[in-house]
RNA sequence: GUGGGUAUAGCUCAGUUUGGUUAGAGCGCCAGGUUGUGGCCCUGGAGGCCGUGGGUUCAAGUCCCACUACUCACCCCA
């Protein structure tokens, strides 16, 4: 028991028991994504670290503890990916997607590798899916965005999600408020929380993100940035909500809502669940104008959004939603006999290519254990088949739902199967 | 990285308080009850160095210590 090799912490194996759930909504997934138009991106799972350390921020605490780096055996420092952005954007430059057309719409269902402490919801391989809007600053590609995020959980039945919205500014207006809120802070800066007490210096916005009750409290009455964006923001701010209101999408200002990456500016945006406990949130994302330049490529911007797949089962198993179900034969092959062996090899084939899913037999056991083993796999049919089916032709076919069994000349077991079922 | 909880069969768990001969149940799995027929039922079987190591004791699944793993929470995030 206990020498025993298991997953790595914060791993899980995805048995067939589940991985048809998994299937399910990945395929459910796709549909939404292409009803709105994206086309799916696959990127390494690995990257220079350089990216990331540049792409999502060195002060991050993704960058600063979470990441999986590796030297590969020309010493260069490797990154297992902690997110997407950084690498879609990265395929963007180096592959000079602009060129392709003014706005690239990608998707993808990946996992991402952070290595945090397990808890509940959060695993240290886990997947996401998410788009990135790219090449366009227009508010209505914040609205596609967020829009295409709530039109997945709604086309899966999730109901009693929050939409929390923020603008975090750009970094023509953010100085501004941050200056403001450091100066309705000042008098109190002694009594919040002693990590805040260096995000006041640091990054006086994450203070309003703290989860500390006291921290909560001080900044309780501190205005929120809506009142201290620029012209710009402002307006880009207000097409947003517009936009949400126009497709009569629910959702509430947070002045909270700080979002943890470097590369974000204005929209930012979070779903949560209360149903999920500590780690509530099930899906986030926003707006970032800066970072496709500061990798390198040309001044355009990007919007997007990332959620967890392994969350939003948690919830959806709360609620009892649907995810499919465990895919059963059609037909289950029970043989006696060798000759019989051989002839049903033949038959699955057939059944096979006329798009029927076959089991056979293929621990050479007695008939009562292979009829067990069509029942215990939920088959529809059992294709019974001894010598007596041999000289005549003609299998007994078994409905297991019903009970009734026909003889059915092997020539004329798809059409039987087909219409029987 | 810091704290709490847990660790007995493939799974869910009894047994630990009051140490005492071969460690149990349900489910699942396998087989028999039908010389070639599932489900229900009956019968049987396989499967556990009781997480690992050490200690106390005549005797440890049970008491003590350490370690490890899992889990929940903090930080942060999907």
């Amino acid at each position: 028991m206990a020498k025993k090799i298991q997953t790595p912490r914060g791993t899980q194996d995805i048995l067939p028991e589940e991985s048809y759930q998994w299937l399910y909504l990945e395929n459910e997934i796709r549909k939404i994504f292409n009803r709105f138009d994206f086309f799916e991106i696959r990127t390494p799972v690995f990257e220079e670290t350089e990216l990331f350390a540049r792409g999502v921020g060195e002060t991050t605490d993704i960058v600063q503890k979470e990441m999986y780096t590796f030297e590969d055996r020309g010493g260069k420092s490797m990154t297992l990916r902690p997110e997407m952005t950084a690498s879609v954007v990265r395929a963007y430059i180096q592959h000079a997607l602009w060129n392709q057309g003014a706005v690239q719409k990608l998707s993808y269902i990946s996992p991402m590798f952070r290595q945090e402490r397990p808890q509940a919801g959060r695993l240290r391989q886990f997947y996401q899916f998410g788009v990135e809007i790219l090449g366009t600053p227009g508010p209505v590609a914040d609205v596609e965005a967020i829009a295409l995020a709530m039109e997945i959980f709604n086309h899966l039945g999730l109901r009693n999600l929050t939409l929390r919205m923020n603008s975090v500014g750009c970094p023509k207006c953010r100085p501004n408020y941050r200056a403001v809120l450091r100066e309705s802070l000042k008098n109190v800066k002694g009594r919040l929380c002693p990590d805040c007490q260096v995000r006041y210096d640091t990054n006086p916005l994450r203070i309003l993100d703290c989860k500390k009750e006291i921290c909560r409290k001080l900044t309780e009455d501190v205005p929120g940035i809506e009142d201290y964006l620029c012209e710009e923001c402002r307006g880009h701010f207000n097409a947003v909500k517009n936009g949400l209101k126009v497709l009569e999408i629910p959702y509430t200002s947070d002045k909270r809502l700080v979002r943890g990456l470097d590369y974000y500016t204005r929209t930012a945006f979070e779903i949560v669940s209360t149903e999920l406990g500590s780690q509530d949130a099930v899906c986030g994302g926003g707006r970032y104008d800066r970072l496709v330049f500061e990798l390198g490529g040309p001044d355009v911007s990007g919007v997007g959004f990332a959620a967890g797949m392994e969350r939003l089962l948690v919830i959806m198993r709360k609620n009892g939603l649907p995810l499919g179900e465990p895919p059963r034969p059609e037909v289950y092959f029970v043989s006696l006999g060798e000759n019989a062996k051989t002839a049903v090899l033949k038959l699955a084939q057939q059944l096979r290519r006329s798009g029927f899913r076959c089991e056979l037999d293929l621990a050479g056991r007695s008939v009562k254990a292979q009829m067990r083993e069509a029942n215990r796999i939920g088959a529809l049919f059992a294709v019974i088949v001894g010598e007596d089916e041999l000289s005549k032709n003609e299998a007994q076919v078994k409905n297991l739902e019903n009970g009734t069994q026909t003889g059915v000349p092997f020539g004329k077991l798809p059409e039987f199967i087909r219409r029987d079922q």
